[in-house]
DNA sequence: ATTACTATTCTACGAGTAT
DNA sequence: TATACTCGTAGAATAGTAA
């Protein structure tokens, strides 16, 4: 469709031409439209040959209203920007301060319950060891607890002759947007909830140089 | 604005220069726009001008984002679409079947503490009696149950020596498209929930030349 | 008053091509 | 390859009017 027909297409659903005729005279419209009482009247016999409007001209000007298939074009339009302007965000940003935590993380990474569900669950051979970061800001601690309700990836936990060893929701994440990962949400930690812990198939410290204190990004991709 | 601009930033926030730059050169876009390769070197020029867009060149062609103030002509062209088509429905149609009730509506009309009432808020003189339609299919029942929800027209009760008389609520309706009143859901009512009355400062009975069994439409207006 | 035809102006487009 | 300039032309807008 021309282009020039949206807008005045829009201006007749402005005026309520979608669900009764409206009167409007070429002089009216052409103001609205911005353009002379000509190319006002042109505009309405051209939306009338595409099949956009119905009219009657009357002596006081015209009744114009929208037709079906007008009304169904802008609502085409209407949905293609609600796709847009309404979509629910995709991935959420953390922010966390790198530190040191007492070396379990690798331990728990490795055992063969854990490992071999993060293989097929998130597509790559973790690194043996977690990246520890505490969230400084409030709004990435709501975002984390956001992150809770979430469905997530589920990495079910499991039991052996010493203990059962609980579950961990993950998310595929993207580090300091340049390495790929997971950022690990691990329901009984000795953490507090500011805490979230990353894996990667690389050793993310030695790969981005990071050293206790650093700020890390995790973009966060929620399925 | 241009109204050949509109298209461009649909094209382009389609490709999702909102959120980040799209990788587009002036050939693809052309064809995006149903133009030559020229006009749409142009175009980018036009929209950077306005500046609804900003842009870097390269060599494989050109990174495009939607600049706020793009974005937000975006969003308000969507908001308005939004209301239209978003809109509450300001009226629902109820069908009934005309039946002769035991008389008391013309009674409860008359009565001066509701006729008053009546008269200021819906605007006009009832006629003496109420036409009682029985509502047939569950669709219409459902619909009265929504009714009840709704705020409406709330006609207050009173008391005399004798009784009290309970509220009504009422919304201002048009009888088979053609003559106004308004419908009252009476609390306090012998009949069962199929059952709504209809009044109008014509006698309906008459006016549509009505006979118990026929159907009757009621458009009622939800304020 | 209107709408809309005709003649004219103007602007937007695309072909060719420079960079 | 890209982008974007020049320029001839198609067609869109307007002024002047007719109906």
């Amino acid at each position: 469709m021309k282009s020039r027909f949206w807008q005045a297409l829009i201006v007749l659903l402005r005026l309520g031409a979608h669900k009764k005729p409206v009167e409007i005279n070429t002089v009216k419209f052409g103001k609205l439209l911005g353009v002379s009482q000509q190319t006002a009247s042109r505009r309405i016999r051209e939306l009338l040959n595409a099949g956009l409007i119905t009219r009657e001209v009357t002596r006081k000007g015209q009744a114009v209203s929208l037709t079906n298939e007008g009304v169904e074009a802008l609502r085409e339009l209407y949905l293609e920007l609600k796709n847009v302007f309404e979509e629910v965000p995709k991935f959420l940003t953390l922010r966390g301060e790198v530190f040191t935590g007492i070396g379990e993380g690798s331990y728990y990474v490795d055992l063969p319950g854990y490992k071999k569900q993060f293989i097929s669950r998130l597509g790559f051979i973790p690194y043996s060891g977690t990246l520890n970061l505490r969230l400084k800001s409030s709004i990435d601690v709501l975002n984390r607890k956001l992150l809770e309700k979430m469905p997530g990836i589920l990495i079910k936990g499991f039991f052996d002759e010493k203990r059962t060893y609980g579950d961990v929701k993950c998310f595929k994440a993207l580090i300091n947007d340049s390495i790929e990962g997971a950022l690990l949400l691990i329901k009984r930690t000795h953490y507090g909830e500011d805490v979230v812990e990353v894996i990667s198939k690389e050793n993310l410290r030695q790969k981005l140089g990071l050293k206790d204190g650093d700020i890390v990004e995790v973009k966060v991709f929620l399925e």
